[in-house]
RNA sequence: GUGGAUGUAGCUCAAUGGCAGAGCACCGCAUUGUGGAUGCGGUGGUUGCGGGUUCGACUCCCGUCAUCCACCCCA
């Protein structure tokens, strides 16, 4: 034990019942995503590292990206996050595509972090995203997809909400406190820490930014007014569409959302679970330079994205996770020497019907194979023993009803078929 | 990057400087054509790793690695 190599820290062994957990969020997202008629793509999973600079916040591209330089001299990065991609490969095609782009993705993304619960150095993440349509529907539209992924998954509005703020509403409403623009940045990142500190010591850190008792006053009474967004005719119109979008359960003004990226240009979303007991769940938004940042024509865009992790956690710990079963739901024994060549062929002519069917491969106790079978989650376990061979019958047990019979071999796959559509 | 806690069997955990244990899991038998339940028996340990103190270290000290927690940041 103390000798097996380390894996890299931060990252995580799928191991087959964690790669049934990935496969399954990945196909919920797969069918949400293709149900509002997005379109899958990827990106490279390197990238050079100018891509990044100055574009996404400066705490993931100094501090958290995994650097190098390749033979060439080029500094490359490992990807920490999907957007400057989707906007480069929109630039790049710009003037080719139809517009608005509905597109997604799902794939491995790198950071280097303290790992914690709910965050590792290496992380998979869902990526949904439009280009080209600057409109509170647009957003509301997003916000659609994240209640419907929310619900696919069985996760109750109870249980997660999805918090929308505008940064525009926030910093008219700063200005109007006569806080100038040069000191908003820094204003959101007090307002982000608002749930984290106690009112004196958040106070303090405000006033350490140069911030007067009133403007922090003002600052408090924005974040906690939760009519705020009526002030607001781009959110407004947003709820409005949420509404029609049968979605208005999992979304709800947060005014206290700002999101830490610097490309965020309006609407802004991140997913908590009401408990309060992990992290974001996703965090979005609405970035309109990105796509001129890399190089291209301004193109107005928005999306959020979702890793793997801290959901997978919460799913677990709601016990909302279903029943997967990697193996095959059949599995053929071997009765003896002499009938270990017919029941291999069996299981082969079953495959060829369509099946998916395990083979054991030895003359072992029946006993044990049927333990092994029932360990691996077979449903249906199938015994060619020399009296069945001599009837061209089959033995046949439903492992989940104990309920045992023979059949002819001639009717075993279309009665396979039938019991294992049945459950 | 900062501060703190914890590392003992596959898993969950005992052993408070003096023989490394239990439950679960696993293997075998009861049961030579049948899984789950029960009974009995059995396998399994560089006590994370390296060093130190001591007659003697799972236990105390130092270092290191890993995990977890709070910051930071964020999926």
């Amino acid at each position: 034990m103390a000798n097996i190599v380390q894996a890299v820290r931060g990252t995580q062994d799928y191991f087959p019942e964690d790669m049934a957990v990935r496969n399954w969020l990945y196909s919920q997202m797969r069918s949400v995503s293709e149900s509002f008629g997005y379109q899958e793509y990827d990106g490279p999973f390197l990238e050079r590292f100018d891509l990044y600079a100055a574009k996404s916040g400066a705490e993931l591209v100094e501090k958290q990206s995994y650097v190098f330089e390749d033979r060439g001299g080029e500094k490359i990065a490992l990807r920490p996050e999907l957007t400057p991609t989707l906007a480069r490969m929109v630039a790049s095609r710009q003037r080719q595509l139809t517009y608005p782009l509905r597109w997604w993705s799902f794939g491995p993304f790198w950071r280097y972090e303290k790992p914690q619960k709910g965050r590792s150095r290496e992380f998979f993440q869902w990526n949904i995203d439009m280009i080209g349509e600057d409109s509170p529907e647009a957003d509301a539209e997003l916000a659609a997809v994240a209640a419907s992924f929310l619900r696919s998954v069985g996760l109750q509005p109870s249980e997660v909400q999805v918090l929308v703020n505008n940064r525009q509403l926030m910093q008219q409403e700063l200005e109007a406190l006569g806080i100038p623009a040069a000191k908003h940045k820094l204003v959101f990142g007090l307002v982000d820490r608002r749930d984290k500190l106690s009112a004196a010591a958040w106070n303090e850190y405000g006033a350490e930014l140069g911030l007067s008792q009133a403007e922090l006053g003002g600052i408090q009474k924005i974040i906690s007014d939760q009519q705020l967004w009526k002030k607001s005719p781009s959110l407004v119109r947003f709820f409005e569409a949420v509404a029609a979008h049968n979605a208005s359960d999992y979304v709800r003004f947060g005014p206290q959302i700002i999101r830490g990226l610097d490309y965020y240009t309006g609407t802004v979303f991140e997913a908590w679970d009401t408990a309060g007991e992990f992290r974001a769940i996703f965090g979005g938004g609405r970035y309109n330079d990105l796509v001129n940042a890399v190089g291209g024509d301004p193109v107005p865009a928005v999306g959020f994205a979702v890793g793997n992790v801290v959901i997978s956690l919460m799913l677990k710990a709601l016990g909302r996770l279903p029943q997967l079963s990697a193996g095959a739901p059949i599995y053929v024994t071997v009765f003896g020497e002499e009938q270990l060549a017919a029941s291999l062929t069996l299981a082969a002519e079953l495959r060829s019907a369509g099946l998916a069917v395990a083979s054991h491969l030895a003359a072992d106790k029946l006993q044990k194979q049927f333990k092994q079978a029932d360990r691996l989650g077979a449903k249906v376990v199938l015994v060619l023993g020399p009296d069945e061979l001599q009837q061209k019958q089959v033995t046949l047990k439903d492992l989940r009803s104990g309920e045992q019979r023979n059949l002819p071999q001639t009717e075993l796959a279309a009665e396979l078929k039938r019991i294992l559509s049945a459950t």
